[in-house]
DNA sequence: GCATTGGTTGCATACGTTGTCATGAAAATG
DNA sequence: CATTTTCATGACAACGTATGCAACCAATGC
């Protein structure tokens, strides 16, 4: 019983052919007879042998590996990426290796991660150093940029319509006759926030109108707790926040209804962004802007196994539609002021 | 400017020294000198060496890859747990090779995880054919099963108390004067479900009472839904659930609140399991039985990493204290019966 | 029947590193 | 000063696999 090393020379010994035929009979277009394949098949089966993946790696320059960096997965965004992901690289034959990153210690991480001679790299990280992605692409390792974007960074980037989808939001609000709109930012320095911030004034100036308020919720549920006090502790409160994301928006909604006492949407409309799968629980009802994550997924694993198999870094930017998902946080168009509405339990709103 | 294939002995010519002596310079316990190693370290910088840590493996037999197996991420739980054992692994310079299984095919994946030489593995899959693990502790590689047990298998084992738990919840809603207490479990072949179930029981026991009735929604929402219905679609309805894990919970909060346009906890109690983010959220306020998932991690990565240490493999199992967290969605004790309770809109509950 | 072709097989080498061994120098001991 | 010990270093053999190359065999074409 050999415990736990057998090679593919054991093999071989054993089918009696030569260690080349084992290791031909394993590769997909290899030229063996069907006879050699099955005794050496056969031989294997009775051996347990299994092809070491590392050795092959070493040998063929293909690890089949593919590097996974996050920061955090509170957002629930992320793991449903991360699962889309994997998936999908596990059945076109990679694996992921999984890299938990601080705000700190990324090059430390990157450079681990190129030491297991990573094939491809995506970043769903938040920040990341523009010389971390010069490092990878010296080495021929594409980079890409999941759901941000960087714009001197030898990477490719894969993002939703953020602009698009912050103007629609504009839309959404501003027609439905608000008039004190707000709105509560992610993190400053990343492209999703600026992006739908972007789009959002421009929709809003659409209308003849603007931010009534701003505040910085750095996509955290402390962030966004405190954000809420800085719009909703003066005087005059906003009748509708746009959100950055759901997982602040939710943070947003219990403190409206708890801490300020408000209705949703009567007295104060409430817009997140991503529509993660808690946006639609009947506890929130979330209007929200939805994030396409299979298509962004699908375009990454293209994007990035198109440069590992040709071995070439490209640049290439990925921006897929988003969609305005209407719950029942908002308002409907045309409704009039806020307190002209009848009052109704918010836990009572129906998912659309 | 070596694209990317820069090798120790590369290194080593430019530094005039033997590839040994870069290969020592870089491993921690080596016998080097001061200035042969400052001198092989200002060489490796100046190219740009980063050890490849496949070869690595491969000579000393130590991958330093420990894999994570999956099997779906929407229960929150999970993420969590990803998290917290990635990062806890990364700090003790390991990397986390992620494996997301379906049902059906865990064979498949167990083989691709012995290939890449993976010097441990974790568990979290809901199910696991008694054969795999039994393949994986033939090849050395030890097995923790992280939140199951299994009895006959020769793998470790993380677990709450989901006895206890289950006990503690049958306390709580049998002291609060509930009449009719029933129970959804999750996967029925699944030990939290069957040992959470078997404490409940018991609880009611200890209070001379027993559950009214059951039902099955194998830790799926679309299962959850149709347990409710099960379960409240008759003439009686129950005034109590113990729902075997949160997910599942905040569907029957929904589908309670929606469909039978019951209050909670007035017209009925609901607990759950987990103690996941989302249970402290207001618009839920969900009573449940809180795992330790730090402890549960530490535990995992203390005994994996002692067997992959020791290279022998064993088996222990650690079952660590569960907690009762009380939020809103329960009736306090002794508040009689439900229908003299005052009208309160239920999205109202504060947060212990 | 002979030359050519196409397909199989084995041999030897390479991938980049670690670990063992021998060697030589320097330091410690009497 | 002679001898032992310690230490640093280089040469070399592994680890388990893929692959170019040459050799071989059978079959085909003329």
């Amino acid at each position: 019983m050999p415990k736990g090393g057998v090679t593919s020379g054991d093999v071989a010994r054993l089918a009696g052919v030569s260690q080349s035929a084992v290791s031909r009979s394993f590769s997909d277009g290899a030229s063996v007879s069907p006879a050699m394949r099955t005794r050496v098949l056969e031989a294997a089966r009775q051996l347990g042998y299994r092809p070491n993946a590392l050795a092959r790696a070493m040998i063929s320059g293909r690890s089949g590996l593919i590097a996974l960096m996050v920061a955090y997965l509170d957002n629930h965004f992320y793991p449903l990426v991360l699962e889309l992901l994997s998936r999908a690289l596990q059945a076109r034959g990679y694996q992921v290796l999984l890299f938990m990153t601080d705000r700190g210690r990324q090059d430390q991480v990157v450079q681990r991660m190129l030491q297991y001679q990573v094939e491809g790299i995506v970043m769903a990280s938040a920040t990341l150093s523009s010389t971390l992605a010069r490092e990878c692409a010296k080495t021929g390792t594409p980079v890409v940029l999941f759901n941000r974007y960087v714009p001197g960074l030898p990477a490719s980037s894969v993002t939703s319509d953020n602009f698009e989808g912050g103007r629609a939001v504009a839309h959404l609000l501003a027609g439905a006759g608000h008039q004190r709109i707000a709105f509560i930012a992610g993190q400053e320095d990343s492209s999703t926030s600026r992006d739908r911030e972007a789009g959002f004034t421009k929709g809003l100036a659409e209308h003849g109108t603007a931010v009534f308020a701003r505040a910085v919720g750095s996509y955290t549920r402390e962030g966004a707790a405190l954000a809420i006090h800085t719009l909703f502790g003066g005087t005059t409160q906003p009748d509708a926040v746009f959100v950055a994301n759901d997982h602040m928006a939710f943070v947003a909604i219990d403190r409206l209804r708890i801490q300020y006492g408000l209705r949703i949407p009567e007295d104060v409309s409430v817009v997140g962004y991503d529509d993660v799968p808690e946006a639609a629980w009947a506890g929130y009802s979330l209007t929200t802007v939805a994030q396409p994550a299979e298509e962004m997924v699908q375009a990454t694993v293209t994007i990035l196994l198109d440069q590992v198999e040709r071995r070439e870094v490209s640049r290439s930017a990925a921006v897929l539609p988003s969609r305005l998902v209407i719950r029942g946080s908002t308002r409907p168009a045309g409704t009039g002021s806020a307190s002209a509405r009848t009052h109704r339990p918010p836990s009572d709103a129906t998912d659309g």
